[in-house]
DNA sequence: TATTGTTATACTCTATAACTATA
DNA sequence: TATAGTTATAGAGTATAACAATA
């Protein structure tokens, strides 16, 4: 709430504006490099992520991945055909499938963390101390908007 | 050079990448809405962006934007079909094809970048003090990677 | 021979609409 | 009737390989 001058368009917030801009390019690059060495698309990839955490119905798959539904079916179909997921009956609700990872699944998503993980060294180079400011300015910048 | 010891799964240092993860997300959220508004997928919005600023070969926009240049010809067409851009030839060497916004492009393009600037306002959050010590910290992180 | 752009092909992701089986 | 998942369809992006025109 404090410095909202219609702070836009002047040359340091354009300037911050371009290398968040370049991060986004770095971190998508890095992201899809750490999923084709797997031999899985961006999308497969970010599904795998999220069922490694926990089992979830297609339902909940589109809504987290923001696409529709139609289309988990095709995902899920490409990672249970590579033996990476499956699909689970839902016992309290029988029109529900839980998609879940495989236990070769849970090894992939890991792997593919830990690749990620590495890929985003760059942090190393930062301080603790600088670490620490720049979690709550980026903090900061997300409530804000 | 400084502090450079594993900090790649400290709590601190994971909770950032999470930050990033999420600044990510949203960039590429309003990047595709902004584009949509203006009945543009995201690659054709991103090859306008890059011709608005000169005419490229479409060799280089291949390269611009890391995909095959077989694909760079159906995103051409396709702007080209709505009058955003167009094919020329190149003086020097008659195998090059000169890809070039039209008037119309040029002003789809400004619309666009306009837009996206209004959309990540989120910096407007910040003073002009935290955003020059943000310019710092991505620098370093981006220099560093 | 090498390079530029294109075509042909196949796969994936995407949204929309219609369908099924449950609720 | 409403909801969960699927199928069918069509459009767009992607990579690969083969091709024509030019260098």
């Amino acid at each position: 709430m404090a410095a909202q001058k219609t702070p836009s368009f002047d040359p340091l917030t354009l300037e911050v504006v371009d290398l968040i801009g370049t991060v986004v390019a770095r971190y998508h690059e890095e992201y899809e490099e750490a999923a084709a060495e797997h031999a899985l698309t961006g999308a497969q990839a970010r599904l795998l992520s999220l069922l490694s955490l926990e089992p979830l119905p297609m339902r909940r798959l589109a809504q987290k991945l923001k696409c529709e539904p139609s289309n988990v079916t095709g995902i899920v179909d490409r990672l249970e055909a590579r033996g990476l997921a499956e699909r689970r009956p839902d016992p309290s609700d029988r029109r529900v499938k839980l998609a879940a990872v495989t236990e070769e699944g849970r090894a992939v998503a890991r792997s593919l963390r830990l690749s990620l993980r590495f890929a985003r060294e760059p942090l190393a180079g930062l301080s603790r101390e600088e670490r620490m400011s720049l979690r709550g300015l980026l903090s900061r910048m997300l409530d804000a908007s």
